[in-house]
DNA sequence: ACACATCATATTCCTTGTCATTGAATGACG
DNA sequence: CGTCATTCAATGACAAGGAATATGATGTGT
């Protein structure tokens, strides 16, 4: 039978399980981010949806795939895709189809930067990740 | 000898298990972040801090000793606190050894919340973190 | 005692994110 | 068709965080 000090041990490990997480969580964001900024002049979010487009390239990507596929939220993601655009990285392309959607291209641009900085992200993922 | 094609399938790996530490990440503190507001009408950076006050309880708690627990700026935690103090649940309690520093102390107010919050929270850790 | 570097905290300004709402397009169905 | 609900994306108002800076207190060297 578990006793309260049980309970306050158990307690005490999850919390510092937790916060070890939210340490190396941010370390690694953090870290990413700055280089990114510093050498490419662009956040971590905007690389990840960079990324995202760059994965999907095939199959022309839609705004709505995205936002599956990051915890952002969709207006959050809306936003970055601005900023993405205004920066000349990607391009929303309207959609026949369903004029609600749209598509998402990468530019001439936008592959360049992105091939450059998906080196820096995998290289600070690993020394971060460790592995 | 590494190959090219060795080194893409590195590279995804590292991404797709970064993936996984974010999303499991932003499940987690938004999880209970939106607990502990719907509950108690507070953030979860707020519970934080106050769950490190409430922690140091024994040896007073200066504002630079959070800082170093947590990995939020020195500004977010001046500003975390301002809400907490004009919430009720804490005190800045000037140190007259070193008037640079603060202290921290729970009001009773304070401490009751922290006590429920932390059911809560631990709770929501055991409930997303597994174990 | 004075000038100057350093430290603990607060504050300002700017950026980014979220929530709620909107607008437009589509689908479902009588 | 005509209505009504639903979907995709953008926007505006607002809250929160970060960087840089301000403010005030301490320490240090002379």
């Amino acid at each position: 039978m578990a006793t309260t000090r049980d309970r306050q041990l158990h307690d005490r490990q999850l919390v510092e399980q937790w916060r070890s997480i939210q340490n190396s969580y941010f370390r690694t964001a953090g870290a990413i981010d700055r280089a990114l900024e510093a050498k490419f002049d662009i956040g971590l979010n905007e690389f990840e949806i960079l990324d995202l487009v760059a994965e999907s390239e095939e199959s022309a990507c839609r705004m709505k795939a995205l936002g599956e596929r990051t915890p952002m939220t969709q207006s959050a993601v809306s936003k970055v895709v601005d900023r993405l655009e205004k920066a000349g990285l990607v391009s929303r392309q309207t959609c026949v189809d369903d004029r609600r959607s749209l598509f998402l291209e990468l530019t001439e641009e936008g592959r360049a930067l992105h091939a450059n900085a998906a080196v820096e992200h995998r290289a600070l993922l690993k020394e971060n990740l460790g592995s």
